[in-house]
DNA sequence: CGGACGGGTCGGCCGGCGCCGAACCGTGCC
DNA sequence: GGCACGGTTCGGCGCCGGCCGACCCGTCCG
């Protein structure tokens, strides 16, 4: 508003709540959607309680988190899925590291996510980037001038259960790009994105792992590969059985 | 791609590049899409050479900005249109100042801004987003189902010497939404946003100004509101009292 | 060839902020 | 009622980093 819209210390002041290893481990682990304690927060964190009280203040001051109290809880949660998406840009932009250096224990856990995960309330990994590619394959979704639903696809979805005429309300887009963090290639987010992924959580086709990993069931994988036409050995899920976490 | 995608430090690191007054000034004059010199922004950010100095190298080595030198001079922009993408996301969320108050002879250089500028490479402000609704109004943009660029739209555009095919490539999005800052509404981004304009500055229908200004010429206001359907009284500018300069 | 100028480096100052422990408050449970 | 527990506030410590001035280097120009 000074010079020009937003100046430098107002934008400096928003980077700042994210520019903190705590804070912004905090944002990370909230993006899977659901809400946190603060305590959970501290002790996911590594900080004692008093430090995490202070952060959250700051973050829900800032906007970027809303509060929920519930009797002795302090139940935080992003504020809304742009606040997501943002979070999502900039880990995008993170550079890449020297050395990809991970320990064999940490590999076997970061292999179940690259596999699948979520991304806010959309499917994300190998297999958000399968459905993706699926439904451009099916003609649900059309990229000819921008990622678009087509009209076939509005059928198409009604026959799995996911109308989408209740997604167009509210401000937030119908289907949206989001660029892989494992793949990088794009999967599918906003509001048809995340409609699609609570349906096949619905169905029983995926599962909540621990965190943000996501599981494709016995039954699911049969099933969504003939929903998306695909061969069922194409949603093989990693190199062995994802359970088997290592001697530990 | 580290541990899990990304961990609280790099991310927090990457923020902290943002999360400086400086920095971040630079970050939002470097948004008009052109190469500045190391003085440059060091005078339009009211510090030293040497302060200057520091915060470019960083920002360079952080991947947000890439460096040309020419001579004795370092000429600096932004790494790319993703970058100018999480500048403005990271403005739009900037909490709504409690007072908008500005100062008289701001207020016109904001009124300038606020009619007519650039966002990175597309058009913003108030003209933005009437030749963002203008373009869904003939057909040529439509957004049932995501924003999407039209098959009529592609023979438009040819039209008035914008061949879509070229700016198909590379991995930027053909049309995207980018939020104005000052209308609060949507206004067209993406590859096709920065070639229509390209084409506009090429035709001579609209000319830089100071800044991110953008003024239209007196040729260019007849011409673009017959090219888009508008009443040329539509595309007013400001100083000529237009009906309400903002909100009261 | 010498001076002017853009830019980079170094050293030092100083403010801001992230952290914790201790004390306090309210809730929920026994 | 009493205790355990989640969360908050406060004071204080320590470090990181933003800033500058001074000095040095290379380029451009007369």
């Amino acid at each position: 508003m000074t010079t020009t819209s937003t100046d430098g210390r107002s934008l400096a002041g928003l980077a700042a709540l994210l520019a903190d290893r705590t804070r912004a481990s905090f944002c990370l682990a909230l993006l899977d959607g659901r809400a946190w304690t603060a305590g959970e927060l501290a002790r996911a964190a590594g900080v004692a309680p008093s430090t995490a009280s202070d952060h959250l203040t700051r973050l829900v001051h800032g906007g970027l988190l809303v509060e929920e109290r519930q009797g002795r809880h302090r139940y935080v949660r992003l504020a809304g899925p742009s606040v997501a998406q943002l979070i999502e840009d900039l880990a995008g932009h993170v550079p890449a590291p020297p050395v990809p250096a991970r320990t064999l224990r940490a590999a076997s856990a970061g292999a179940a996510l690259a596999y699948a995960r979520t991304c806010y309330d959309h499917l994300a990994g190998r297999l958000g980037v399968l459905v993706h590619d699926a439904l451009l394959d099916r003609g649900v979704l059309d990229r000819t001038g921008g990622l678009a639903l087509t009209p076939a696809g509005v059928a198409w979805l009604a026959g799995i259960g996911v109308p989408v005429e209740p997604l167009r309300t509210g401000r937030r887009p119908l289907v949206r790009d989001c660029l892989d963090w494992t793949e990088r290639r794009p999967h599918l987010a906003g509001a048809l994105g995340a409609a699609l992924c609570a349906r096949f959580l619905d169905l029983g086709w995926v599962v909540r792992g621990t965190g943000r990993a996501i599981r494709l069931t016995p039954a699911g994988g049969p099933a969504l590969a003939a929903t998306l036409g695909l061969a069922p050995a194409a949603l093989a899920p990693p190199p062995s059985r994802d359970t088997g976490p290592a001697r530990a």
